[in-house]
DNA sequence: TAAATTAGTACCGATTCGGTGCCGATTGGG
DNA sequence: CCCAATCGGCACCGAATCGGTACTAATTTA
């Protein structure tokens, strides 16, 4: 159903979480434990992260990860597009998938390109920042451990 | 890669092919030699359209597909909502996703809705005239059968 | 009645995806 | 200096979903 995948969708919530961490470091297995998710798919999750540049991570004792960029300054997209990769909603609008030949004829190829735009864009316009603000206060007595989004089993 | 099914590309390929064709009714069969689309796929995805009452079946000798309404009047949106089932880009946005607890504070949902509400409108933005408006002439000298949009192996 | 064509349903094979395990590399503390 | 705690990178596995097929029934026209 177009669905985010479930790691993309995994992923917004453990950012969530380091960005409500602030500063401090938080190890894989903290963050497996709040976010009521499986350690080693939290561990894999983090990791892409990481090499994406998202997150800063320290080894050792007393390591964890750590947001590498202000919370404000990561949008969705970015989280998305680290974990599941491009964002392109039909084959043709990806780099590789040169198959639709005569391109510049093809009418539907800019449709589906405004369209893939206009979620793109989306994505880019929601930041990290927002996604983790503790909701409207007045209804929050307390948002600190907001559960996961996708815990569905 | 949030990609949108296979099934749903092909399935406005079909639906532009049957734009272009007007009133006439086609075959299923001479829709998929057209669309060069394995000939049983392309009979369950019209058959599927026929169930969303954007295509009129006939049957019999003679029969075939044409489109319900005007091009103009079909989205996008509702091809892809006939052939993937509703737009929810996360767990929680569909209507039985109801594993999310406290929606009302958890600011993650409020944002993704904005997301796939952009991502819906721009569905519905786009008809299915548009799609199968037959390019800029000038660079079109016979763009009658163009190719199916996502025909990759 | 025969031929053409859609309708419905059940099934299957394979790709993909979610998830796990293991081992090496790094860092801090006793 | 060594040990324990972590992250980093593979390789692998099971299963759900998806793309695709097969068969039969229903309908229409000639």
């Amino acid at each position: 159903m177009i669905r985010l995948s479930r790691m993309a969708d995994y992923g917004v919530v453990l950012m969530v979480q380091l960005a409500r961490a602030g500063t401090r470091r938080t190890t894989a297995g903290e963050l497996a434990r709040t976010a009521v998710l499986p350690a080693p798919t939290v561990s894999k999750l983090l990791k892409q992260l990481a090499a994406a540049k998202l997150l800063a991570s320290h080894r050792g004792a007393d390591g964890g990860y750590r947001l590498a960029r202000d919370s404000a300054d990561i949008s969705v997209a970015e989280i998305v597009a680290a974990l599941d990769g491009p964002i392109a909603l039909t084959e043709c609008m990806t780099v590789d998938g040169t198959v639709c030949e005569i391109e510049a004829l093809c009418p539907t190829r800019t449709n589906w390109r405004r369209i893939n735009d206009a979620l793109v864009e989306a994505l880019e316009g929601v930041s990290l920042a927002e996604m983790a603000r503790p909701a409207s206060p007045r209804f929050a007595p307390d948002a600190r451990n907001a559960p996961a989004v996708g815990a569905a089993a």
